[in-house]
DNA sequence: CTTGGGACCTGGCTGC
DNA sequence: TGCAGCCAGGTCCCAA
């Protein structure tokens, strides 16, 4: 599932073959990827426009046009694929470049949407600051979670919050942390905000040094696969011995989400620190 | 306002 | 062997 460490793979890979280009073919194979238009309407705006620049907000993929921006998100099993052989059974639309190359938005679960706007904040604007910015601070995440009393769990995938946060870098940033899914957004020590900070910045900029995790079937551009979920410590790993203390590692639901943690190494309640005798 | 739960979608897996 | 039923999860929508 692509989430913020596989669509800034995914823009960072895709940049040098695209920037520059202008759209010379559009196909939409699925009209409910275009909610916001018709295949045809949509069709027609994009074609002669030129991509400025790419960039990426949260979960968001955005292609920078002259007055309007193309928005694209993955959601679970949406993926852009660069010159491929062949047109897959999922592919949903189609780019083809003035430079020759072509661009493929093929979705199984079809749960993926593409946008035309004039003003990206129409689709980004309520998203909450982004991780790995120099102006999201401990602070910053300490103001975040203050009044909250839902699941830390919960927080961390709330866009509004924090975006580009999914399920499983939410669990790996909570083990990194020692932090229980349940505990309360509120309730966190600042100890443990500092911790979950700096866990939470690792993890995914380690995700993005490995190209994003193809545990679905996310792929990067070119068709290889991210390697970040073989560093996996408990995402999708139920029942596995925790890699620290071995103890199996516990799957439960929070929010109807499937999530992964060792009860050992992440305590429901705060462990009050050992005093030396 | 905040929080929680279901819907959407389809392939893969489980169990009868 | 066949197939019903459940599960995966990002976001939207609605209810409490």
């Amino acid at each position: 599932m692509p989430e913020l460490p596989e669509v800034e793979t995914i823009k960072n890979e895709l940049l040098p073959w695209i920037v520059g280009q202008s759209f010379t073919q559009v196909t939409i194979f699925d009209t409910a990827l275009v909610p916001d238009s018709s295949a045809e309407e949509f069709r027609r705006k994009l074609i002669g426009q030129t991509i400025q620049s790419l960039e990426r907000r949260g979960k968001y993929l955005i292609f920078n046009l002259a007055n309007q921006a193309l928005i694209m998100h993955f959601r679970m099993t949406g993926v852009l694929l660069l010159n491929p052989k062949g047109i897959d059974r999922y592919a949903r639309a189609g780019f083809h470049f003035s430079n020759r190359n072509r661009l493929v938005f093929s979705d199984l679960r079809r749960f993926g949407v593409m946008r035309l706007v004039e003003n990206v904040d129409t689709v980004v604007g309520k998203l909450g600051p982004e991780p790995l910015s120099e102006s999201f601070t401990p602070e910053v995440l300490a103001r975040l979670l203050k009044k909250h009393h839902l699941p830390i769990k919960a927080a961390l995938i709330d866009q509004n919050l924090i975006a580009g946060i999914g399920n499983m870098y939410a669990d790996e940033a909570l083990f990194a942390a020692k932090i229980h899914p349940l505990r309360k957004a509120g309730a966190l020590s600042a100890h443990e905000i500092q911790s979950l900070y700096r866990s939470i910045r690792e993890v995914l900029c380690s995700a993005i040094g490995n190209k994003g995790a193809s545990v679905d079937t996310y792929v990067r551009p070119g068709g290889q696969i991210g390697t970040a979920h073989f560093h996996f410590q408990v995402a999708h790993r139920g029942g596995e011995p925790c890699p620290v203390c071995h103890t199996p590692i516990e799957r439960i639901l929070v929010r109807n989400r499937g999530t992964y943690f060792c009860p050992n190494c992440q305590p429901v309640t705060t462990q009050m620190p050992l005093l030396s005798p």
